[in-house]
RNA sequence: GCUGAAAUAGCUCAGUCGGUAGAGCACUUCACUCGUAAUGAAGGGGUCGUGGGUUCGAGUCCCAUUUUCAGCUCCA
């Protein structure tokens, strides 16, 4: 038996032998922080036989794969705690995921002092030391033994593994829980952990189903890494669009307003109305849209033809009672049926497609009370939307420009690089929630897939993701804390036309649907800002900087000149103010420092007399004296070229 | 919607056993007229989220409600 090592060595055993043992023989050393084995590329545990020739690389805590190991031994070590401090608890579920672990429990909501005893017992758990056993058992014997111990949930997790399989399960010194592994040999091998909070969850994440107490952790290999994440996570706070949003005064809520329903204050709305002229002008201009302002609600009729009206009621505000009132109207959660109408006011040949419509559309949809959350999640949202109508033949060309234009969006605001593209595909295995034929989804999903492909766009593929109507590509961002959102969308949709009777006059006279793409340029505005704050800790790139220069004079004796020089810099579009107050100039520029204005200027008796500019910026800090010509030439090319310049890295003081 | 936590000055927070509401920053005024991250002094500012209840007396205890946060589910 061969067994090809990581490093290209070969090693050859007469008999067969676990991956422990050979981890033992390469290197003692190695075998005592060993988590895992990566064995012909899949990760197994240690302990797994290798009987042929394979290719085998031992995984320590310091591999990706060894430190989810470590994580996952980590949520026995939580779940034997929990049943030493609260025997009365049910086991339930415990993963690693992608920041440390969680378990769920049956049991009373556990509060912070619950979750420093815990601690406290799974430090004494660790020390003492206990070997993880593997063993396992036929599913008939590992349903009884489940029920022996009165553990009801995995007695339902056992029961939906297939009939004839043998189910694992590791021993840690008498706490025995349902686990494929893999896992450390020893609770010892966990050097640092903490338990960072506890929260509800439902049972197999339905909300049908019974509450549970998921208690939430992390682990790493060094007390120093672990700090450093608790360290990050308290930074993390600072960049939080909802914390940093607010002290910025982007946005604010009102308790009487209500929920979902942020007030963008001047900064934000600045932001905001820069990045919308933008796009505007970018889609009229450059891409061949059209502009539309359609109403922001309508009869319940439109509704009715959507499909919205059986399909997501829920999620609207409707005014009226149909059985009482003659009309009921309900606000607009999506502009497609607006957009149809313009479409179809006038009879179309096919030498009029393509038909571009855009739309700066704010939309209202009634999300439940819990879900609201800063700018991300709101229930009234303006986006970027348009809805593109085009012959069979244009379909590819034009959702091409649609994803063209979505990453140049991307690309101009410096984001592309964090954002992840996924094909959206339907569910072969659940064809009642899709409309269509299975050929025509696999043909549409090949021609996004390549558009992709020649694109050059990185991206992966989801099954089940998919519009009723059709595939799609959604573009998502991760927020500071690793939540993804959805940013961008483009629809692919050969359906919904035949739905509104939609069509064209083709070179033969006769009447043909057209398709239709669903597409977003920039996505949510709100959601957009949002992403921005958190993307540059609130240091915008200039051209969206509500305040792009302060003028700062040494003293009042140089507000005169401080306000000749804002007002020629006012007469080329930058956003200017001066702060004629009479403070230092050192306490003028921390204040604008902590604004995080790009750029002030310092005017006193010099600058006054040879007619100059002193400049300070976030990007360089003290650039000494300048004409201010040059300087107006320069920032104004900066706004024009919408540059992303390099922050300054510098001390921050707060 | 569900589970838990929270709400005190514009902001960050303190407020003990139920006994007259506090600090720092910010704001206003005055003095200083200043050269690259905090000048000094004085002053104003609160129905303690809202509505009930218990009590001689409630920021503090109880109930309801609104909003915010964390998480579940859902979603742009």
């Amino acid at each position: 038996m061969k067994i090809t090592l990581k490093d290209g060595s070969v090693k050859e055993y007469a008999q067969a032998m676990s991956a422990y043992d050979i981890a033992l023989d390469i290197s003692e050393g190695l075998a005592r922080v060993a988590c895992a084995a990566e064995i012909n590329g899949e990760v197994k545990d240690l302990r797994t036989m290798i009987t042929e020739d394979a290719e085998l690389s031992i995984l320590t805590a310091n591999d990706a794969e060894g430190i989810r190991t470590v994580r996952h031994t980590c949520s026995h070590v939580l779940a034997e705690a929990v049943k030493r401090v609260f025997p009365d608890a049910k086991l339930a579920i415990g993963p690693s995921i992608d920041t440390g672990f969680y378990y769920d429990f049956e049991h009373a909501p556990f509060s912070r002092e619950d979750l420093d005893k815990l601690e406290a017992e799974m430090k004494k758990i660790i020390k003492e030391g206990h070997k993880l056993e593997k063993f396992t058992l036929p599913r008939a014997e590992a349903i009884k033994f489940m029920e022996e111990k009165g553990e009801p949930y995995k007695v339902e997790l056992i029961e939906d593994l297939p009939e004839d399989s043998e189910i694992s399960f590791y021993d840690q010194g008498g706490f025995v829980d349902l686990c494929a592994g893999p896992h450390l040999m020893n609770t010892k091998g966990i050097k640092a952990f903490k338990l960072t909070s506890s929260s509800m969850a439902y049972w197999r994440g339905d909300s049908n189903k019974a509450q549970l107490q998921r208690i939430y952790g992390t682990a790493f290999n060094k007390k120093e890494e672990l700090e450093e994440y608790l360290a990050y996570w308290e930074n993390v706070k600072n960049r939080d669009h909802n914390k940093l949003g607010r002290e910025m005064e982007l946005f604010t809520t009102v308790d009487v307003i209500g929920q979902g329903l942020p007030l963008l204050m001047p900064k934000g709305a600045k932001i905001i109305q820069t990045l919308q002229r933008w796009i505007e002008d970018l889609e009229d201009n450059e891409w061949g849209y059209m502009r539309t302002k359609t109403p922001l609600m309508a009869k319940s009729d439109l509704y009715k033809i959507s499909g919205h009206w059986d399909h997501y009621k829920e999620g609207m505000f409707v005014f009226g009672d149909e059985e009482k009132d003659k009309e009921v109207f309900a606000l607009r959660p999506m502009t497609c049926p607006f957009q149809y109408y313009v479409y179809k006011a006038s009879q179309k040949s096919y030498r009029d497609l393509p038909c571009r419509y855009s739309e700066t559309s704010t939309l209202f949809r009634n999300e439940d009370s819990g879900e609201m959350h800063g700018l991300t999640r709101v229930r009234q949202f303006t986006i970027s939307e348009g809805h593109l109508i085009v012959r069979p033949d244009q379909m590819v060309e034009e959702f091409k420009g649609c994803l063209a234009l979505a990453k140049y969006c991307l690309e101009t605001l410096g984001v592309n690089d964090d954002v992840t593209y996924r094909l959206s595909k339907w569910d072969p295995n659940n064809k009642e929630k899709y409309i269509g034929e299975p050929e025509v989804w696999e043909e549409t999903q090949n021609h996004i897939r390549n558009i992709l492909k020649e694109l050059e766009i990185p991206f992966y593929e989801a099954e089940g993701e998919a519009a009723f109507y059709g595939p799609k590509v959604d573009i998502n961002a991760k927020n500071v804390y690793g939540k993804e959102d959805t940013m961008i969308t483009i629809q692919w949709d050969a359906l919904l036309a035949e739905q509104f009777d939609m069509y064209y006059i083709d070179q033969n006279g006769d009447k043909v649907r057209p398709y239709i793409i669903h597409r977003t340029s920039m996505g949510c505005y709100e959601r957009t800002l949002a992403w921005l704050t958190e993307k540059y800790e609130g240091k915008f790139p200039t051209w969206l900087c509500p305040e792009q220069v302060r003028v700062l004079p040494i003293s009042e004796k140089y507000s005169e000149y401080a306000n000749k020089v804002a007002a020629e810099m006012k007469k080329n579009g930058i956003r200017v103010t001066v702060d004629e107050r009479s403070e230092k100039i050192g306490y003028k520029i921390r204040e604008t420092r902590l604004a995080k204005v790009p750029y002030m200027v310092v005017v006193g008796q010099k600058e006054e007399e040879e007619n100059l500019i002193s400049v300070r910026s976030r990007f360089l800090g003290d650039e000494g004296q300048k004409e201010l010509k040059t300087f107006i030439a320069d920032i104004c090319e900066e706004i024009r070229t919408k540059e992303i310049r390099k922050e300054q890295v510098a001390e921050e003081t707060k």
